[in-house]
DNA sequence: ACGCCATTTCGATAATCATCGAAATATCTG
DNA sequence: CAGATATTTCGATGATTATCGAAATGGCGT
């Protein structure tokens, strides 16, 4: 991941209301929630609402896919991962400290296949 | 970690200059910078980087102490443990997947002594 | 005390961000 | 096609952020 990526990912979470959307979802798994679903939950308008996805889908950090008239979003782990890994790469001049792999990032089917 | 202070953190690093500077200071380990050697290392006007100074300090990323006219600089390695260690608790559900350790957060008389 | 040096604070300006209602778009159902 | 539902885009507003020169502060050497 790129210094540039870094900040915009660190810039999306770095707000009450999309820490606790991007929380959310990567609590809901690949399954994903719908936008109501999502602003129902965090108590925010609509409008406000697709502000604060269209940041986190901006940085790379959620996927959107539609289903029906809904929006579903859904955590990018690998976005995740790579921005964790990027922290840890770069906290001791360069040495890596800890596994960048925070996550399953494989989805249900996957798993249930393994 | 409060989520409040993870905002917080997570803005503090999300702006290219500082997340530049931090990084600097990691690098840079527990002896820290002066103010004006980081100037010079970013090429950023010493009032712009008194200000981003601050917002890191703020923050709790960095502390400050002084050595005769100069501020010394340095990474608070605590802090940055404790957020990687939220965005990890955090990222499946309340398990923690990975260490939250990733650096040696001891200082060089430590783990001389060791 | 005086001048020097390192750094911060002040003040002004331009840019970006957050918020939310109203209107527009897209999809489904009958 | 018309109506209902889900969500986004638009537009306006207030708030926060980034920038940097000039002036103020704090510590040092003489």
């Amino acid at each position: 991941m790129e210094s540039d990526n870094v900040v915009r990912a660190l810039g999306a979470l770095a707000q009450e209301h999309r820490l606790a959307l991007f929380r959310l979802l990567v609590q809901a798994g690949p399954d994903g929630l719908a936008a109501g679903a999502i602003a129902e939950a965090l108590g925010v308008p609509a409008s406000s609402l697709s502000f604060h996805l269209a940041q986190l889908t901006n940085a790379g950090l959620i996927a959107q896919r539609r289903d029906g008239r809904s929006l579903i979003y859904s955590a990018d782990y690998g976005a995740m991962t790579a921005l964790l890994g990027f922290l840890m790469e770069n906290c001791c001049g360069g040495a890596v400290c800890a596994p960048a792999a925070p996550c399953d990032t494989r989805d249900k089917t996957e798993r249930t296949a393994a």
